[in-house]
DNA sequence: TTGAAAGCGCTACCAC
DNA sequence: GTGGTAGCGCTTTCAA
């Protein structure tokens, strides 16, 4: 607050001062076929707008350019790692191309008028689009976006562009982890039934299984969904099992099986291994400290940037992409079944 | 991706349909003066603007303004529910008033071109900052703003700005819920030791230790930053001592002072019980389960919209605005001192 | 109660 | 090489 300065200064100012007409300076300002300027108007022209501290004024260049040169993000959390890495990526690409990003959070609960605000009142170009809503929500939504648009670990029927982690190896590497320690009885924590995520983390825990000549028994899995108290609730399920680890689809459903698991008596990770999909600092704070594999977050948001800058400028590029998993961060919370594990509880 | 429709439909497009003037279009759809208006003639642009599926072209009516009614919020961290929970108190404020938020993440490590950029290129009307700077880079980035701005959870001497919380009292809460535990020997994990927030922290751990007439030790104070790191460096100083309890500044350096506690081969909470200010899911995910003192941080996020919008309404508001810290959430993280505890490792 | 017209600041086309 | 100029789609006087 503070600091009043002097009104922003405009090309026709620099024009003036420069006494040369408008369309000049914006040719020299935008380093735009320099080789047809002279040079000494030229550096008369930088010399000017440096003095004036000219900027270009974004609105009207959007307005006369019907192109805002913004990217739009949204996703259904901030606060969650795998959003805020997938933020940072799209945002380096967007900058490296000459675009912003704008981040538009949305609720899940919440009705959905996000992308259909977004574009329709042409405030982005394009929009990279993250959801946790159930396909048909989300394709109602999609279906009043008037913009190109790539979708964030998610694939819809269609020609959708998407980027998509590949979370049934993920989740194939997590179990095999936990075979490779000993473990035959192995839990799965896994995502709403319905979805594509936890459909493929589930596949990619059978094929570890099948791999290994175990059988699959229904009972060793626990649908819920991806939070804390989901994770608390579902583990109980699990409890009851002779299971001696658990793969969980997510950090955070991890740590909530971990809580409960604790709350009731259990010695972790003597008693019961757990290993989860994705990688986060956060992962270190919990106690025993998270055995992970990693996703590669943020490199899903530079792809998709990436893919739908090219959409934007007139390419046609392949419509899905997947991206391998990350490595397999081994910490305290996975150790070989101890002989004579307790049974049940 | 997918879905081409008609090209966006302009005033001129419903003002031709409508058979009326745009300028009659453009006062009946902003339902300004609808007293003004014959009712017929509203009510037939209306169901064209409806049937063309009519929206206001925001860049245009931004340029014609003078006003993109866009709120810039710069933050230096996405994933750090303090700053989340800023983000969506602020959104909710400024979609109350008709403005939109620009989220712009700024790596503290990083160069700060964003307040400049994003002020000086009209993007945003206003601005709130977060940071977690250093006074003078602080100040230096904010030289650059040209429009108005809201510091959050800082203060700057000038005229500045700002909605601040009351981290000396959430400080002294947090000491005092210690001491009535009935420990006496209290360290305190801190921040860095210039900034303002640590200083009034230390400033609340002082004043409860006064108020209970416990001499203050200078050994028992371990100043560090705010991350999980330094708070597994900082916390040996304070395992030295014979604190039995510490009272750490934030969430995430108390999560590293647990975990290196532990590896040291610390009972938690026996032998050393830990309380933080801030509040988060989070909190509850650490094991032990971390006692806490909250803050109102999406209420920060609210006021500081709230007060910039009314800066830009023209009003002239109060600078800076306090809010008190919200309630002591009593976990398993604190515990009363053990008879007999632990001395030093 | 409605219409006409002047721009907001910029880019891009067409002259010279 | 440089200048003139026509808009981008909207809001807002001023007239009628």
């Amino acid at each position: 607050m503070t600091k009043k300065q002097g009104r922003k200064a405009t090309l026709a100012e620099v024009a003036a001062m420069a006494e040369v007409d408008v369309s000049t300076v914006s040719r020299v300002l935008r380093g735009q076929s320099e080789q047809r300027i002279r040079a000494e108007t030229r550096d008369r022209i930088l010399e000017v707008a440096k003095k004036l501290n000219y900027r270009a004024n974004y609105t009207a260049r959007a307005l006369r350019m019907s192109r805002t040169f913004t990217l739009g993000i949204v996703v259904p959390q901030l606060d969650n790692p795998v959003f805020s890495a997938a933020i940072r990526g799209a945002e380096n690409v967007a900058a490296q191309h000459g675009y912003s990003l704008l981040i538009s959070h949305r609720d899940p609960g919440e009705a959905g008028p996000t992308i259909a605000k977004l574009s329709q009142m042409n405030r982005v170009d394009g929009l990279l689009v993250a959801s946790l809503d159930a396909d048909e929500v989300l394709r109602s939504d999609l279906a009043e976006a008037n913009v190109p648009y790539v979708l964030l670990n998610r694939q819809l029927p269609g020609t959708a562009l998407s980027v998509v982690l590949d979370s049934r190896e993920a989740a194939r590497r997590a179990t095999e982890h936990l075979m490779s320690l000993g473990h035959r009885r192995i839990g799965h924590l896994g995502g709403r039934p319905g979805g594509f995520n936890a459909q493929e983390r589930l596949a990619g825990y059978r094929a570890a299984l099948d791999a290994a000549n175990i059988p699959f028994d229904p009972l060793l899995v626990a649908m819920g969904d991806y939070t804390f108290d989901a994770g608390r609730v579902s583990v109980r399920e699990l409890a009851k099992t002779d299971a001696t680890a658990i793969m969980a689809a997510t950090l955070v459903s991890a740590a909530g099986a971990m809580a409960e698991l604790r709350l009731a008596g259990w010695q972790l990770p003597q008693e019961m291994s757990v290993i989860a999909l994705h990688d986060a600092l956060f992962a270190e704070m919990l106690f025993p400290a998270l055995s992970t594999v990693m996703m590669p977050t943020e490199e899903m948001g530079r792809v998709a940037a990436e893919l739908l800058i090219s959409k934007l400028s007139g390419a046609d590029p392949e419509p899905v992409r997947a991206l391998p998993p990350g490595r397999l961060i081994i910490r305290d919370s996975t150790v070989a079944p101890r002989i004579g594990a307790r049974i049940s509880k």
